[in-house]
Formats: structure tokens, sequence, C-alpha cells
DNA sequence: AACATAAAAGCAACATAGTTGCAAAATAAA
DNA sequence: TTTATTTTGCAACTATGTTGCTTTTATGTT
């Protein structure tokens, strides 16, 4: 992917937000940005760092249960219990996610990655038990790390 | 496993403490001990309330680290970001933790449980990748809601 | 372009979760 | 039984997340 001018990068952001039928603001943009610019997860306080002091935290709060009502951004658990946040492939819409890559934690950086190739495996339950969704977290050591 | 008398509970939990080289005091026998009558996993909350006002709230959060650490639970993490806590099988100690089941949670009756007989499957990362830790937890319903 | 309506942001206050330092109490070892 | 060490409880604090309400902003309509 070429790097973007900010105005395409402008376009981007408010053509996402539209297409979610979302009304376009300032904390939207903003927030929606970061995640275009980032490659790997967002934690909320990474969010609120980096957006620098200028949003309210209630806001990003709120901002961030939009972006995955709407679908835009996913949860990712980790092992330390700080939820993260990505975006969204385009087949999620509307509270519909269909996350079926697995996360990548890297233990040297701290970074959460989506691997969108790496789709989850089967999982044979013992009888009894109904799958509704499989979540893999693989920790390890990503490649720029290594 | 057949059910055991308050005394066979007891030394099965000092038991449990000794060979990991942990003082007995009330506050551990009483936590253990609600591991060990519980088939899920326990937050730090359930132990809280299942223990009835009876510990400080520091050292219930003590207690939990310094099992986890001595290998006799591990966490789990949630999609809902709450960690919960479960009774390690034997082969851990000291903080080497040998986890290959999976978790399942049940979105019915909210229980975590560890699936010891479902190991964690391979997973295949792209180039430059090593993984460390494969987590995976199932959401869906247990046979108990079914 | 101005207005009305609906949505979002900001604020304050609150609720829950987790941490740290220290003194008192309990446990283990001598 | 006495001593040394560990654990507990308390207080205070930080971080995280939530709710109600008011003001501000965005959008669709005239």
């Amino acid at each position: 992917m070429a790097k973007q001018t900010s105005i395409q990068m402008e376009n981007q952001v408010e053509g996402l937000l539209k297409r979610n039928t979302l009304s376009i603001t300032g904390s939207r943009k903003k927030i929606l940005q970061l995640f275009l610019e980032q490659a790997g997860a967002l934690a909320h306080g990474d969010i609120e760092k980096k957006a620098g002091e200028k949003f309210d935290r209630v806001t990003v709060y709120r901002t961030l249960q939009t972006f995955v009502d709407k679908g835009l951004i996913h949860t990712i658990p980790t092992p330390d219990n700080s939820i993260r946040y990505a975006l969204c492939k385009d087949e999620c819409a509307d509270g519909h996610h269909h996350d079926h890559h697995i996360h990548f934690v890297c233990s040297t950086c701290n970074n959460t990655y989506c691997l969108d190739d790496v789709v989850t495996p089967e999982i044979k339950l013992p009888k009894g038990y109904t799958v509704r969704q499989v979540e893999v977290v693989v920790d390890g050591v990503c490649k720029n790390c290594k």
C-alpha cells in the first residue's frame, strides 16, 4: 500500500465513516486515523496518549464502543487482560463480525497484530458443547523484533 | 472423583500448599479450597464474594498472584476482559506452566471451563514469527446449559 | 444560508479494579 | 518458647470504566 497524502487520508477516513452511517466528527476522524496509521492493535490507553490530550476519556470510550457496534473495529482479548482494538476487514458490518483470523502478541515489543492470512482452526469439542466463536491468541516474537 | 469429607479436603489443601513450598495460612487454604470445590474458573470478584467478606481485597490479589507464580493456578484470558483463574494440573510448577488445553466460556451461564482433553492445535505462522504459547478460548454453550 | 432536530462531546460524579508502603499479626524455624 | 520471616490488614492512591445531564456540533430541511 503506497503512502497517502493527508488529503487522501482524510478522504479515506470520511469515506469509512459515511459507509458505516456514522456522522463525521473530530474525535471519530482522529481515532479512526490512528488505527489506519498503525499496523497493530490499539488499547484504550494508547489512543488517549496518541490523541494528545485532545479528547475526553468518555468520548474515547464511547467512540470505540460505537466503532465496535458498527463493525469498524473488533476487540482482541490478551493474556494481560487489556482489551485491544483493531480495524476490521470490509466483510464486517453493523455488529456482525467475521473474525476468522488469529491474533499475535509480541512479547518483546508488546504489539498486537491481526494475522489475516492465518485462519482459526477447527476445534473438536466434547459432546454437548456448542461452538459459537473460536478466539486464538498466539504469544511469541514478531518478525520486527527478531 | 468421590466426594471428600472435610478432613480429607483439609489434607488435600494443606498438601498442595506444602508441595508448593507455601506456608499454610487461612486465606490460602480458603481460596485454594474454593478452586477445588469449583468445576470452572474463578475471577477475582467471585473469590471475594464466595469467601464471604472474610479477607481483605489486597490479600486476595496477593494470594492469587502467589498461586500463579508457584504454578498452582493459571490465568485465562476472556473476551470480556475479566481475568479468570483455574487450577493447574500437576505438571505445572514454579512459574512454568504447561497449559496445552483450551478454554471454554459458556455464553449462557458465563462459566469458564478448562477442557483438559482438548489440546491446542498447531498454528502455522507466516515467516519470521516465533511461537511461544497458543491460547485458545472457545465461546459457546456448555453441556449443562443446553 | 439559516434553522430545527438529532446526535455526539464534555463535564462531574461515581463505581470498580488493582497497587504500594507500612505496621500488626501469624507462621515457621531454632 | 522465643526469634526471624512471611503474610495480613489497613489506608491511601492510581487506573479504568460508567452514567446522567448539559452544551455543543453535525446533518437534513426549508
